[in-house]
DNA sequence: TAGATTGTTAATCGATTAACAATC
DNA sequence: TAGATTGTTAATCGATTAACAATC
């Protein structure tokens, strides 16, 4: 089994991840990290407070949806003045699990796996890509973004020693579902599946799945039924 | 403005886009793009007909949810045997609206960009990606994936000779509102932005938003979650 | 006919909205 | 105090589930 994510800036108020309210709706947790993003860049932007108002402006909801989706983290507001932005973000990243270091393995260095082992936006969040697999020797042992290259061959012993707890399944949609199982059993608590097909399920692993076509087809219907 | 989408395949039963109960819910919008990709595979394992249940099965959903889904498109299965694949996933793919060719352009050719532009799942729903656009001369005027990549100048230009409907945003996020902007005004109908912010609205511009940290963070919600 | 499976109804569940008392 | 804004309640809206008559 790999080991469990670090606690970098101990946050002894809460258990990790137990929110207030046990069952945050899933709508909710959807907002709350689009919240999170957005009050971020209030606070680069020097601001301390924002009200619910504001925040539903930012990303197109109502005041209530903000104050109701708020609410599940607890009481962080004041009457009259508003929220705190820093607190907030630390309690939502707290509820997310996004205080924890968590480090992320990439499976499949194709153009895809390229990209997302140059993406800086997962650094940014606490996740750490520490390695990358892949099956071609043609690009093993290089480094992209930082990261080493290995051998699909070496993915259980890495997983285990370097204690990845999260994996990016970037392999052709084919392979997904026989690395699913490898990563499964190899104890990832997760995986972020791009492969265009719904993986076979594992007890203890949560999937979420990310497909490029299908988000395409979201807009084209979207497109086709405004008229 | 941009050209209307062309029709390949002639559907003259409906109008496009507009299914016999002209509002979807969302929840099943999405559903029914992912039961196309499950259809399509069984039509390529020699399946003729399948039931809600079986559909069901593949997705994680109910055979309810499914049948609920599916009579959006009107009556399309036979009681005792289930649905016709093929004329299903037609039926779904002109509400969709992926029935039409669109033509589609790639605005930042970053490493994000090259991936997208290399992807093939595009394609092979009807999405047609005709032009990409940076402002890095170095890369410019090369090709990627078939696809020429032209300089930024050329954006208004070309949409409007090469009848552009779709936009893949994947610049950096500073200057995604400034891209839009100019999508907007270039006639575009729908932008899939990939930049992690909120964009500004344009009427009659659809917007789909695909954030990778994001959806990292779901995951990693869902892990600390489930406890 | 008998078995299977749809299409749809009614009941349940969950999420959003509107309103407002509480309070900064 | 007066104005602003939260946290929460009740009402509305929408989606899911369970059940079953219709029918292939």
């Amino acid at each position: 089994m790999a080991a469990e994510p670090t606690e970098p800036n101990s946050q002894p108020d809460f258990p990790p991840g137990s929110a207030i309210n046990p069952a945050i709706p899933p709508a909710t947790v959807a907002r709350l990290i689009l919240y999170a993003r957005e009050l971020g860049r209030l606070r680069r932007e020097g601001e301390s407070h924002v009200s619910s108002k504001l925040l539903g402006q930012l990303l197109s909801v109502s005041d209530a949806v903000v104050r109701r989706d708020v609410s599940h983290l607890g009481s962080m507001g004041q009457r009259g003045v508003g929220y705190e932005i820093v607190p907030l973000i630390r309690q939502i990243r707290q509820t997310m699990g996004t205080n924890l270091s968590w480090k992320v393995a990439l499976i499949g260095a194709g153009s895809l796996g390229h990209a997302l082992l140059r993406y800086r936006g997962f650094d940014e969040q606490g996740f750490q890509l520490v390695a990358a697999f892949d099956t071609d020797p043609a690009i093993c042992s290089r480094s992209i973004g930082g990261v080493p290259i290995l051998p699909l061959d070496q993915l259980e012993t890495t997983i285990a020693t370097e204690g990845v707890t999260l994996a990016i399944l970037a392999v052709p949609v084919d392979a997904a579902d026989a690395v699913a199982k490898r990563l499964a059993a190899s104890g990832v608590a997760g995986i972020l599946n791009f492969a265009p097909r719904t993986l076979q399920k594992f007890p203890g692993v949560c999937v979420v799945n990310v497909d490029l076509a299908s988000e395409l087809q979201q807009l084209s219907f979207a497109v086709v039924s405004q008229k």
